[in-house]
DNA sequence: ACGGGGATGGTAACCGGTGTCAACGGCCTT
DNA sequence: AAGGCCGTTGACACCGGTTACCATCCCCGT
């Protein structure tokens, strides 16, 4: 980029006009061609002629038309985050990841909400990625369980990593967050500090991870032979109210739990509320803890116990994957090993 | 869009690939010149013929080539939401806004994130609304109130509409938040209820809603008689840590603010973990007021008194404004009349 | 019957890059 | 010295749409 933006446009150079390759081939005195090989890098450049070349595209502050260069490539130059999650929280890490791992690649990310409720959401996305003509897609939970909306882009040849608690692809267009072990480790946790009586809220039945985190819970109490009684498991939602609500149900049990497991930290937080709605003080009448250990976690008082998922790094592992070809790595190999959930101890759950 | 994927494909249309707008004209025994009227709804296509081709186009599954259109076009279908932000909390809730005015425009939100700090930030925004191409761009504070930037975006003829608490452009290019008024609220209620001693912590100061806020808390507490004591003033960066030193500092004062202002929610949360550790109690030895009104304010303990600013719906009309123009619409009355900012009185801030 | 004007449709060029493939020049071999 | 290979380079078609401009066609008034 010059560092005069008033300085009067190169000779032959039609005024207010971005520089086009043919400009750039013209005054350098070569073909559009090479110009072409030398933006991209093409080894069978002469360096004299490449230094040349550069130099007349710096002069010019020649950018190359992305839209252009897509149309011959037949694939654009964006990644596309399609999302269906209840948690911003959660998107917001995750998304923030992506953007770290597309940080210089010149790629740019597109957000794409939608809902698989909607009887739209497979045409809708076909729609998005066709026209967009995607470099690739990521996929967090729950979309990414989602086979016709997997299928849809197995068609369109969109490359794509799901996120998702259990491994549901191949090895290179799968994360996996293992969530079955974050879970034991929460139920092991709990046993530990005594209690017996504890009560599960999970996810909603649609989200694979409610599954897979219940079932770890529940081995993991049973690991220090504890067991989960059906009656003290609840459905939510994902969200602070529905982890209100359930929170609330758990707690009019007789007798009722002394701790809670709440499937994500959302959630847990609506504990809190009913708790102190029922005039419970955490953690003295009232075990919690969490999953995902979002940034509030550590804000709130008292401070969460949670199973931390590092959405962040997720997020970029996965992006990474979706550009090692492009490396000429094997994204087959990148993010192992798995995704390793961690318990963080904090105040919110402690021994009867 | 066909209802069964598996069909053969029709005759004449090559398998495997995407039908193009030179397809439909073959088959409905048109020109491409007539397609493309009929994709554009041109008025000047006969019943008709607009019929016929809109059949074969339908049956075909025909979507036209955003890359294609955009080259001719010269602009793309992407807007841009560049922000440097530090609350997560803020930028997402302003990105779901966005999307909200987008879906069914046809247009996606690309995200792009940026340092004031950095020295290459104006160049690398420059290559990105360059590259891009970008139908438009929204600015989110504080990005919004960087010249260089905006001009940046005018000589590239990219349109713009920057979201700051007082007007810097042209209504149709600006979002007003009026943070003076919602801040002068806070100042009043604090002095109603009987606070003399009052600590407020501001954003930084390369933030304009810093100064504007605090300008408007000083003018509300006038209002009221009450005066507010520069040492009584503290710096932070509107994230969350800043605000627990800005006011462990406030606290360590003698004697000490009986009630603070945070300059955002982020910092307001901030002040609760300082009182805590100081053994404060909130409201009762401490009333606490914060900004933005973000879903975690009511969703602490105790609940946050906050100044609420509709920041979802800032994100949709200032995407509305930015696709007035397509719409026949003039930008200028969009949002009007301008956001105001309004107390939600809750639990944290009470009298003495 | 004839001229005029608006509605339609066609052709060619263009947007700004990339792929294909042939040509070119110099050096090494035989 | 002729033949062959390799590293470089350029001419040209093409990606899938658009606009510019021209040719028709139809309906109308006179």
């Amino acid at each position: 980029m010059s560092d005069d933006d008033t300085a009067p446009a190169p000779p032959g150079l039609k005024q207010g006009k971005r520089p086009t390759i043919n400009d750039v081939a013209r005054i350098a005195a070569v073909s559009k061609k090479t110009v072409s090989r030398v933006i991209n890098q093409s080894p069978f450049v002469r360096e004299e002629t490449r230094v040349k070349v550069t130099a007349v595209i710096d002069e010019l502050g020649f950018v190359p038309d992305l839209q252009a260069r897509g149309l011959a490539f037949r694939r654009s130059f964006l990644v596309g985050l399609i999302y269906d999650n209840p948690s911003p929280n959660y998107i917001v890490n995750m998304q923030q990841g992506v953007l770290d791992a597309l940080k210089g690649s010149g790629l740019e990310l597109v957000v794409h909400p939608c809902s698989r409720q909607s009887d739209t959401v497979v045409a809708d996305i076909r729609a998005f990625v066709e026209r967009q003509k995607l470099f690739g897609v990521i996929l967090p939970p729950s979309v990414s369980e989602d086979e016709r909306v997997v299928q849809t882009l197995r068609d369109l040849d969109c490359p794509y990593v799901r996120i998702a608690s259990v491994a549901l692809d191949v090895p290179g267009a799968m994360l996996v967050t293992n969530d079955h072990l974050g879970a034991a480790e929460a139920g092991r946790h709990l046993a530990d500090l005594g209690h017996t009586r504890i009560g599960f809220i999970s996810g909603p039945a649609s989200f694979r991870s409610s599954g897979v985190r219940g079932g770890g819970f529940r081995d993991g109490l049973a690991e220090r032979g504890v067991a989960l009684d059906d009656r003290y498991v609840a459905e939510g939602a994902y969200t602070f109210e529905s982890g209100a609500e359930a929170a609330m149900s758990l707690l009019a049990l007789d007798p009722r739990p002394t701790a809670i497991f709440a499937g994500n930290d959302e959630m847990a937080l609506g504990v809190f509320k009913a708790a102190r709605d029922l005039g419970l003080e955490i953690p003295r009448d009232l075990s919690v803890v969490g999953y995902d250990d979002l940034p509030m976690a550590s804000r709130v008082w008292p401070n969460l116990t949670s199973v931390r998922l590092p959405i962040r790094d997720m997020g970029r592992m996965a992006a990474e994957k979706l550009l090692a070809p492009m490396r000429g790595l094997d994204p087959a190999r990148l993010g192992q090993p798995e995704v390793r959930p961690s318990l963080v101890v904090r105040d919110s759950a402690r021994g009867l």
